[in-house]
DNA sequence: CGATAATTTCAGAAAGAACTGAAACAAGAA
DNA sequence: TTCTTGTTTCAGTTCTTTCTGAAATTATCG
């Protein structure tokens, strides 16, 4: 597999990226390279195109499996594996999302979850609690806005993105419907 | 400062969490010690209450500061400087999603730019430049929505999350409109 | 059933990130 | 100015993560 400049440049951006993506620079390599590469690929050539170890590159897969990114393929005669990005980009986008969800957000929500249903003991602790409470609320929110998101189609959810700064009018629009209508909604 | 089961538990875990969420140990440690601290804290508070340097608060603080998450005191006789978080917990969640953003996607965005630019120089470039548009595109929508959420007012954001499930109906609700009015709507 | 072709695992090496502590620096107070 | 109290810096160390490569494992073919 050669890659012209372009692509190589995007593959080795994409790995200095990969850490703050939630994974190491070699999986953000791969998965880079998968997706600009029209056909799959083998872990061989994986491996010889982004001049790591056959070992970094089965763990990689492992990786990248275990976030639903990548799809396995096989080739009639062929028993080599075959490795292809994991449906559209917004699935990609969605499943990053919800992977992160997971890790950087779910396990502080049970902590505090747990802890707040325990009385203060003292009075500093009363003044934390109350602190803790609007980190949770902040981030059962986030998580339920997210989870909404995810389940909108990709139609709805694209229109809803481009509608953009419309956000903002849609607001006013349902406030003055409210007002009309009477306190019966949400 | 001496810290009950419960605050330790919290300041521990934000520890934990806080490479995930774009910083260190120690600075998670921090933050979540001021978050939870009904009173400002000096330098050697933290660096006593969590058994780390002294040089490493410094530098802790640095990085606070640079996310702009904490502001500094000083109480009148006294020479110190007292740290305490900026701001609501709504502005911190704000700054970090803009920090993030700009570590995480717009280094991204700037290069897939730049790469699009230019004309494909063979087939297989060509099919690149196609999947790196889907991400561009994809990636300035997600920073456009993002801002456009970030200028919303914290009161609005919040009916906005409450609605939760109710987007959905919301959308619908615009589509009867557009179609009764015609087609003038984004 | 071997023999062969591929993938996975994992101990140790290498690279990278975070932390310490002592020295340098800064800012009042006397 | 000099002394005191506090903050910052940074070279060296420690800790963590990532990567390699050889050995173990699994799968397929004849």
């Amino acid at each position: 597999m050669e890659l012209t400049e372009k692509m190589e440049a995007f593959v080795m951006h994409c790995g200095e990226m990969g850490s703050r993506w939630g994974f190491n620079r070699t999986i953000g390599q791969m998965y880079a390279l998968l997706l600009i590469s029209e056909e799959p690929l083998s872990a061989n050539e994986l491996s010889q195109t982004l001049h790591i170890s056959r070992g970094n590159v089965s763990m990689g897969i492992k990786e990248l499996n275990s976030w639903q990114l990548i799809a396995t393929k096989h080739k009639p005669g062929d028993r080599k594996e075959y490795y292809q990005p994991a449906g559209s980009i917004w699935q990609m986008a969605n499943r990053v999302f919800e992977q992160r969800r997971k890790r950087e957000i779910d396990p502080t929500l049970s902590l505090l979850r747990d802890s707040l249903l325990d009385e203060p003991s003292n009075q500093g602790e009363a003044y934390a609690q109350t602190r803790m409470l609007e980190i949770h609320d902040l981030l059962e929110m986030i998580t339920e806005w997210a989870s909404e998101l995810q389940r909108l189609s990709p139609e709805k959810l694209s229109t809803l993105m481009r509608l953009g700064a419309g956000v903002t009018k849609m607001l006013d629009l349902r406030d003055k419907l409210t007002l009309k209508s009477g306190k019966d909604n949400a």
